[in-house]
DNA sequence: ATATATTTGTTATGTTATAACATAAATGCC
DNA sequence: GGCATTTATGTTATAACATAACAAATATAT
C-alpha cells in the first residue's frame, strides 16, 4: 500500500530526526512542504502508525519513525533516554509471554499495550557529566 | 505528612470514581469546594502522585486513586477496561526482572516505567454484546 | 513573634489534538 | 472514457490538557 505525498514527506521528516517530535515540530518542518495545519499532520501520523511505519510515544506526546522490523510481529517496548532523547525499540517473547500471563490470570483479553522505559542509555551514561549534546525531553 | 484540605478532596474525588478522571472532571466535581483553576487540581495531583496516592495514566490523561499497597514497592502496570474504564494495578515480580533484563542487556539505567495495556476486562467481556452500562473510554 | 516554607487563589497563556465542512484527487467499474 | 464512490486534502475553528507567573494567605519552626 503506497504512502501520498503528504504521508511520504513526514515519514521522512520522522526519519531523519534523532528524537522523537511533536506534531508542531513536525508541522514546522513541513511548512515549506505547504503543510498549514495541525490537522494535516496528525492525520498523515495516523496512516503512518496504522501502518505500523511510526510510533507514538505516550508519555512525551511525540512520535518516531520506526526502526526495527520486529515490530511489526510483537510487542515493542521503548527505552526513551532523557538526556539525548534518543529512543530505542525493543521486542522481547520473554515479556510478552510474561505480560500475556499476567493478564490472562486476570482473565483480562488485551488489545493494545504501552511500555515506555525512561532513563539514561549508555552513551549518555557514558559521557559522565559531560555537557549534553543532544535536546533534554520530559522525566 | 498529612494532605491538605485541597490534596485531600482531589483524593477523596478520585476514590469515589469507578473510573480515571481526567484533570478538567475532578475540577468540575470539586467547583464547589471553592476549586476554580486547572492549577489547584494539578498541584493537588502532583502531590498525590509523588506521594504514591494517585497515578496518571499516560494513554487517557486522566487520574486514579491507588487501590493497591503493593505499588509502593514495586513497577505498577494497569489494565485499563475499554468498555467500561475500570483499572486494574498489577505488580509482578516476574513482569519486573523480564523488564530489568531486557534493560541491562542494552546498558540502559531505567528510572521511571509506563506500563499501560488495553483491552476488556472479565465482568465486560462477560457481558457478551449487551449494552455497555459505564462510560466508554479511549482505545 | 517573627522569619521561612509551603500552599492557595487568580489570571493568563502554552501545548496537544479534534471537529466540521468544502474541495480535489485517486480508484473501481461498466 | 465517463461516472460513482471512496480517500485524501486544505481550511477554519475549537476542544482538551497543562503550565507560568505572581500576589496573598496559611502553616512551621526556632
Amino acid at each position: 500500500m503506497p504512502l501520498t505525498a503528504n504521508q511520504q514527506r513526514v515519514l521522512e521528516v520522522l526519519r531523519s530526526a534523532e528524537a522523537p517530535l511533536g506534531a508542531y515540530a513536525l508541522l514546522e518542518r513541513l511548512s515549506s512542504d505547504g503543510f498549514s495545519a495541525p490537522t494535516q499532520v496528525y492525520r498523515a501520523l495516523d496512516v503512518l502508525i496504522r501502518h505500523g511505519l511510526a510510533h507514538r510515544l505516550e508519555t512525551l506526546n511525540a512520535y518516531v519513525a520506526c526502526r526495527l522490523e520486529a515490530c511489526r510481529h510483537g510487542l515493542t517496548a521503548f527505552a526513551i533516554c532523557d538526556d539525548c532523547g534518543r529512543i530505542d525499540e525493543l521486542v522481547d517473547n520473554a515479556l510478552s509471554s510474561c505480560l500475556g500471563n499476567l493478564v490472562e490470570r486476570r482473565d483480562f483479553s488485551p488489545g493494545s499495550t504501552t511500555i515506555e522505559i525512561h532513563g539514561t542509555c549508555s552513551e549518555c551514561a557514558g559521557a559522565l557529566s559531560e555537557p549534553t549534546r543532544h535536546p533534554k525531553v520530559k522525566p
